[in-house]
DNA sequence: CCTATATCAGAGACACTGATATAA
DNA sequence: CTTATATCAGTGACTCTGATATAG
């Protein structure tokens, strides 16, 4: 299902490393505001879908840079197409100026919030 | 915290019983899309702090009818309030008009989705 | 020494399932 | 005999904390 908890921080996680590019596990947390312990297993998971790729940082040798595979970047499309279609059922009571003055009013809420 | 799950739990109770009134906990249940042995701990907790009633149906001798107490819908008042004091917080990037206009395009989302 | 990274193991809150006794 | 109600016990997924090894 769409809505399970798991996809949803694997969707996170795919669609941070995209907003972002390569990084480190702990920055990624943070971007995210996910618990580093919890980022762990999501990319083991997706890293085991050949999703994404670990690789040792050659500064610093306590990280692993994180960056999406052709595999993963596929994957996220695919959620990205889902999450449309969701978001599409959901407006679907809504005309197209509607959902654009929706889409706009959230967009100031969430522009003031994030300082 | 008012995020948390247990005050999420008791304030949907509470919301319900003063929207629909004295019912059954299977009913409440029903209604609110909450799991009936959910809901006994709940209640348990509500009944614990004087919030809510549990009397026995006379008609239907399987049943305990939940109502409402004055301590409880002075708690729902309370929980109102903050709710409220939230709400303001969180929209206060928009105008009156802006808010109305959120609300009523939400408000559309919602009715046409609850059938 | 102190801090940061990645990882793991465990605790606690939570939703949901299955079983029970009682009554319809 | 089947169904509904209230309750309880247990399971599994999830989040967060604390500990460890390694590196800065």
């Amino acid at each position: 299902m769409l809505g399970s908890t798991v996809l949803r921080s694997d969707f996170a996680v795919l669609a941070g490393l995209e907003e972002f590019g390569p990084l480190s596990q702990a920055e990624l947390g943070r971007r995210l505001g996910m618990d580093r312990s919890d980022i762990v297993a999501v990319l083991d998971r997706l890293q085991a879908g050949e999703c994404v790729e670990r690789t040792a940082d050659s500064l610093d040798r306590r990280r692993k840079t994180v960056a999406l595979t052709d595999v993963g970047r596929s994957y996220l499309n695919d959620l990205d197409a889902q999450l449309g279609q969701v978001q599409d059922a959901l407006l679907e009571p809504l005309t197209a100026p509607e959902r654009a003055q929706l889409m706009a009013l959230l967009g100031q809420v969430l522009d003031k919030h994030s300082n």
